[in-house]
DNA sequence: GCCTCTGATTCAATCGATTGAAGTGTTGCC
DNA sequence: GGCAACACTTCAATCGATTGAATCAGAGGC
């Protein structure tokens, strides 16, 4: 069993909750040789402890032929450095752990990709984690990894999350950092691209190609990101002095699979959208490919936009416009502001949101003349 | 600077890389509160540190009205494990390291799930590691984990890994899975599907649906899967008597972006194929959308069939026809493995290769009466 | 009264690397 | 010759949890 995280505080004590270890003789080493230790290596080269310790990492300490004799050795001999007893002696451990609720989009699997090529160059190993959006998931992670003293959290905020738990964390004198959703209240630093902005961009842009009747499909309105491009997209509607009341409006969906499914009711929608602003590619995917069996071309009888200028976007048929959020600055951010946390410069301003990037391609034609929904005024 | 690694045997040797840490005073504990330990809990509670310890992991020793005490205490005072000092003692690490060429393939995601669901349950946390097929990459992510004195190494091998490599791993006593590609001569278990059967399926059904001009898209040859595809093809052919060398067989592709440049070389191609075998899906996608454009219907002018069945098969238009290799008996078969060779059961016997499935849709209908191709015979 | 047994708890060594402080030996300078 | 400075090297304590062996209290048997 594992000791329940408690019902208020954040709820990162844990214990171990594995059984006892079936005991062998020796501590340790269950299975294979036993491991070339430093003292070891010492003993063998009739040289201090210290002195192989200090030799490996090339410290000023050692003289330059004492440290090669050691390197060579340690080579020769086929030594494995042991990273859990130096992370107990200095309590770092060289891992930061990472969570996002869905490593299969494409791009969270972008933004991942950043980080480690950031990270790995400073000999951090990264953890990821699929919380597939349940703070229990997410939480159980973080417990884990707190026990495994990483040196850092990068988070992409399960819906749901109370402010208090990543505050909690930070307290405790971990340094985490939020990406892609914000957790209002949170005293973190948030590296994210400006989705008010973003959904604003493609949604004017809707309107200046013709359209009044633009629907918007998906998206997790408790998450920050969800919210805020249904903010723009709410925003852009008005600027333009349409009704956003009378719009078609469907939260939760997030997959392309939701996205299929949502084409029943967008066509049953009266008057039917001329446009829609999906909240991510996966969705659009979804709704050209279920939108074309159903008659409808996308690209030609209806405008699809979609967001995160994925992989696919550019390649499909129609080509979709979609919205750039810049997948690799934010992980490149976030590393870097990482690594300054965990040499010490605490992090107090927050990083500004990065501005997106609209790119226009063919799947938003203005309206088809004579189309349905033209008809109905603001 | 890291230890080269040397010429011949497996290079898991490695040394420290960082810089000497800027020394804080008192060693550890750089910022934040000094954590709690199991001592400082014993103290507060006028028991020992191994009372505290093996109460808090359940063990019989303890009178249970001890090990109560000792549980709520630790939770009340947020005492956290410490895996590090706990690893160093017991020699495991409660880590396993996955390392394969590319998350961003949902097919990859799909075992990376169910390994992850699978050894999540036995308290293991699972590192990740994207080596994209650069052998040097996989080696470095490996002795970083061999530092790290994970449990267990679960290793989709890059293209151009070392048999030597692997065996040398497996015999300094650490468990190794390799999954999805076989390594020739390798002594560790492989988890995989049959590769060949299942391309010798879908190339049977293209046949069987009347194709004689049967191109294969994709593929590095020199990994197994690769490779076995490319022969069950082979296969497939010789079998219907239809001429090999007569067929357009492009190596080496791998993403969607592949496929769609590939799309000029299926066109000029002489005879044109009237049937695609594409490597994955992911190609088959590119060729779907660049067909489209170029004016040629699939699923009609020409047939596609596709390979692992990921999610976007079935919702393209035409839907894919596709071989689903079964990703999460893939992870769990694996993850299982890798348990039971954790828990000291070296594991001789070779799981045998899982049968894939064809699954037939609306992409590969016969070929087009009077459409090129099929004037040639065999 | 003495001994054994059992159940609960504690002792103390251990895992392997790190590092402040202390200890060498050599050189250089006055 | 004396002494400081310097360049290396070593000593030894330390990080925090684990666990085989030892201890201890109380019950029970003869």
């Amino acid at each position: 069993m594992t000791i329940k995280t408690p019902k208020g505080p954040p709820a990162v004590q844990a214990a171990p909750g594995e059984p006892l270890v079936a005991s062998s003789r020796e501590p340790g080493r269950a299975r294979g040789a036993r491991r070339l230790t430093l003292g070891d290596m010492a003993e063998a080269l009739q040289v201090s402890t210290a002195t192989v310790s200090l030799a490996l990492r090339d410290s000023p300490l050692v003289a330059p032929a004492t440290r090669e004799r050691i390197k060579a050795h340690a080579l020769a001999a086929g030594y494995v450095y042991n990273r859990s007893a130096a992370a107990l002696r200095t309590a770092r451990s060289n891992m930061i752990g990472v969570a996002v609720h869905d490593i299969l989009n494409p791009y969270f699997a972008e933004v991942f990709r950043a980080l480690e090529d950031e990270l790995g160059r400073e000999n951090q190993v990264v953890l990821i984690c699929n919380h597939r959006d349940d703070v229990a998931r997410q939480q159980r992670f973080i417990d884990t990894l707190m026990q495994h003293r990483v040196d850092g959290l990068v988070i992409c905020a399960s819906v749901g999350t109370r402010v208090e738990d990543i505050n909690g964390l930070a307290d405790s004198g971990i340094p985490v950092t939020l990406i892609c959703r914000d957790v209002a209240g949170a005293r973190v630093p948030v590296v994210r691209s400006d989705d008010v902005a973003g959904a604003r961009m493609v949604v004017s842009h809707l309107i200046a190609q013709g359209h009044r009747q633009i629907a918007m499909i998906g998206g997790r309105r408790q998450s920050s990101s969800g919210h805020d491009r249904n903010l723009g997209w709410k925003l852009a509607l008005e600027e333009a002095g349409i009704d956003v009341a009378a719009q078609l409006d469907i939260p939760e969906l997030m997959t392309t699979a939701d996205g299929r499914d949502a084409v029943a009711q967008l066509l049953s929608a009266t008057p039917r959208p001329t446009a829609v602003f999906a909240f991510n590619d996966l969705i659009a995917h979804g709704l050209l490919s279920a939108l074309r069996r159903a008659g409808v071309e996308p690209g030609r009888d209806i405008a699809i936009a979609g967001y995160d200028d994925t992989d696919g976007a550019a390649s499909r048929t129609p080509a979709l416009t979609s919205v750039w959020n810049k997948p690799d600055e934010i992980g490149r951010t976030a590393a870097a502001l990482m690594l300054r946390q965990i040499a010490g410069a605490p992090v107090t301003e927050m990083p500004a949101p990065i501005l997106p990037e609209l790119r226009v391609r063919e799947s938003t034609p203005p309206p088809k003349p004579g189309g349905e929904g033209q008809a109905r005024g603001a």
